[in-house]
DNA sequence: GTCTATAAGGAGATAGAC
DNA sequence: GTCTATCTCCTTATAGAC
């Protein structure tokens, strides 16, 4: 599994190939098909594994949960710990995967679920709906407020890892608190 | 070019092969060496093609810029053009293309810029200074604006290309809506 | 669960006739 | 600029011995 996702997030699955894992891990290519039944079917179990991975588990810890009484202060904590997440050498990996691979069907089905994002999504619903029944956020639709948070960081993502410079730099960082900052004065209900 | 588009927006560029190419063009496999050089550099001249284009020409008409002085109309009307060009068959193979083979490098070289969206960004950023100099918005980093705009519009379109949904529906018109509002109750300097 | 051997086919690319 | 013919290599997948 380690050395598909290598590969799949390296290559591309189309261009890599069952011999060239079975060289890796140490085996020929022949003996993988007693693990797996076909090639799309190592890349299904890779995306079970990543599927079965909570994120929220990783980002939500008790520390960032106190701090949801000072909402500015969590948002920003919690964009660092996402980035830091998204940052994470295997999440990248299948970020880079799920990224080429997002188009790819198998009979007719898409593999990459479109719900790459729905566990964070989800997590930051409920807070939005806390926020607003204490009347701390503005009274706007949860998805519109999950939208508005995340995409930026999502594209900000998306065009360095794309691009040549590291995703932990300065600019990233400083992108990032704009963000926050924008978004935060965007759904702030008083002054306090 | 348009056979090859259609197939790399379809199967991805390592899953098409010449040889299909030509026999849909209608010619044998080797007469395509007469006109590429390799399979890279087919699509490398898709690429030029597509980077030749320039999409602010189909966005920017004068019964938009005259919209400019109703900033909120015009920001509703630029968003769904936006959408209605990104929704162009064309322009939808080229983003399925790009999304796939994004990461794809010949000679160590992105052969896809991370330029995808710069075009639009620099309209974007044009606007807003202009809008920050009459003082109708609020005088924030051209950046932040362009970023703050278009992030979720492109995760919005990214979505309902990899979901089963149609991008032109009811929905989606919707969802743009909301984030317009939102986007420019952020930016907006007085309340006229 | 690994191996050797092999099937069966598709790939990119080139040579040289017309 | 297209063709036929061909080279060389790589691919997924299976059969059957150990």
């Amino acid at each position: 599994m380690d050395v598909a996702l290598n590969l799949f997030a390296e290559k591309g699955f189309a261009e890599s190939s069952i011999r060239h894992i079975a060289r890796e891990v140490g085996i020929r290519e022949s003996a993988i098909y007693n693990h797996f039944k076909s090639k799309d079917d190592i890349l299904k179990a890779l995306m079970e594994i990543r599927n079965s991975k909570s994120i929220s588990e990783k980002i939500l810890n008790d520390e960032l949960l106190n701090e949801l009484s000072k909402p500015q202060s969590f948002f920003y904590k919690f964009a660092k710990k996402l980035i830091d997440f998204w940052n994470t050498e295997e999440e990248t990996k299948f970020f880079r995967m799920i990224s080429m691979e997002q188009f790819r069907k198998i009979n007719g089905e898409n593999i990459i679920s479109d719900k790459y994002l729905s566990d964070v999504k989800t997590i930051l619903e409920t807070i939005f709906d806390e926020m607003i029944k204490h009347k701390v956020v503005k009274k706007l639709e949860l998805n519109l407020l999950v939208g508005e948070f995340l995409s930026p960081l999502h594209l900000i993502r998306l065009e360095f890892l794309t691009g040549k410079e590291s995703f932990r730099n300065k600019k990233i960082t400083k992108k990032i608190e704009s963000h926050v900052d924008f978004f935060w004065n965007s759904i702030k209900l008083s002054e306090n």
